[in-house]
DNA sequence: TGTACATCAGTGAACGCGCGTTCACTGATGTAC
DNA sequence: TGTACATCAGTGAACGCGCGTTCACTGATGTAC
């Protein structure tokens, strides 16, 4: 049957949202097509309406996902203490956590160097573009080195996170994010003791 | 038929090694238990008079890829700047380009997040070795934040060359290898230019 | 305004394919006598 | 030492299953008259 031209819209958006938060969960070749039609409410014959393939909507759902990044630096910028504010957000038990909703680099990044020229393509401009935020937010966009110190803060929390993240150990887990943040000069969470 | 059992123990390390660079190289779901026993010579069928199931493989596999990683921070113990010969080395073009034969960190985690009890216990009792190894050789054991600069170094290392390789653009990578070698006061590799 | 018809997002059965795993079988080696 | 037989690593066809994708079909909406 023919639908109303904004539902058709709501829906594409509803499959998106879906695509982004499935796929940072559990990656993208673990996420079948038809979970994520039957997540957004929807049959899976449908998806070809929306997408060209699976690939497209990786792509499509990375380009989401980074958005949603990008924000918690400008949140962050806003604090007194702007890095400090960051680092203690991406740092969290919560952040860790949450994967569905966090931050795509520590998510998919080993599976997106494997991943098709406009997965990747994609995902390097989300970096470029946190690299060029966090050094104009937290470094000063002026002072020579600061892509550099962007770069390097960057790459200290995608591996703390991504290490917190694989470890067994809920205490030696805590461990990594802690010993990170301190690096920062943030104070370890409170909700979790350290090993 | 019947097979001597030194060519047996011999191809048991085969497969081994062939999964343990395949794995690395694609991942786990990429790499079907055929594939590994066709690289080592085999036909698919007699996988499992070797291994219960294709996740056992995974486990041991972690484990043997694990040793190699703890050798190269002994290799770079011995030498006159040892922490920057380690970070020269995990930083490196080579080691970015050859993932079959890299640190399972970036190559795996992400995957080993969602994976199985022994998996992740096995990648567990790793990172905790790598930890203390790290400590040790680089930062003394005796020092109090011997352990939590080690996380430190290995989340950036393991960061860094995540994002080295996960970007596509071979300029941007350049530049994510050396500012991370420059934390360390490692000069960038000569072989490719800067951006 | 009322009627006839084209549109096209969404449905759900069906496709070919590759996967992990199973299993009846093979036959040189090791063992028993 | 020579013969008969049990062993068991490895073979390759076959299994059920879930996947990405295709396709004939549906029917409320928008358009033409």
């Amino acid at each position: 049957m023919r639908y109303p031209a904004e539902d058709t819209a709501l829906r594409h958006e509803r499959i998106l949202g879906a695509a982004s938060e499935m796929f940072r969960r559990n990656g993208f070749d673990n996420v079948s097509v038809a979970a994520v039609m039957k997540e957004a409410g929807l049959t899976h014959g449908g998806f070809y309406c929306h997408f060209e393939s699976k690939e497209a909507l990786a792509a499509a759902s990375l380009e989401r996902a980074s958005a949603e990044t990008l924000i918690l630096v400008d949140q962050a910028g806003r604090a007194t203490e702007p890095l400090a504010a960051f680092v203690a957000g991406y740092l969290s038990a919560d952040h860790r956590d949450d994967t569905a909703h966090s931050c795509t680099m520590p998510a998919l990044a080993s599976e997106i160097s494997r991943a098709s020229a406009p997965v990747r393509s994609t995902f390097t401009s989300l970096v470029d573009a946190l690299v060029e935020r966090v050094a104009g937010t937290f470094f000063g966009a002026k002072r020579a080195n600061a892509r550099a110190e962007a770069i390097v803060t960057l790459s200290t929390l995608v591996g703390g996170l991504l290490l917190a993240r694989a470890v067994d150990d809920p205490a030696f887990s805590a461990e990594i994010l802690a010993a990170n943040r301190a690096r920062f000069g943030v104070e370890p969470e409170v909700l979790q003791e350290r090993k």
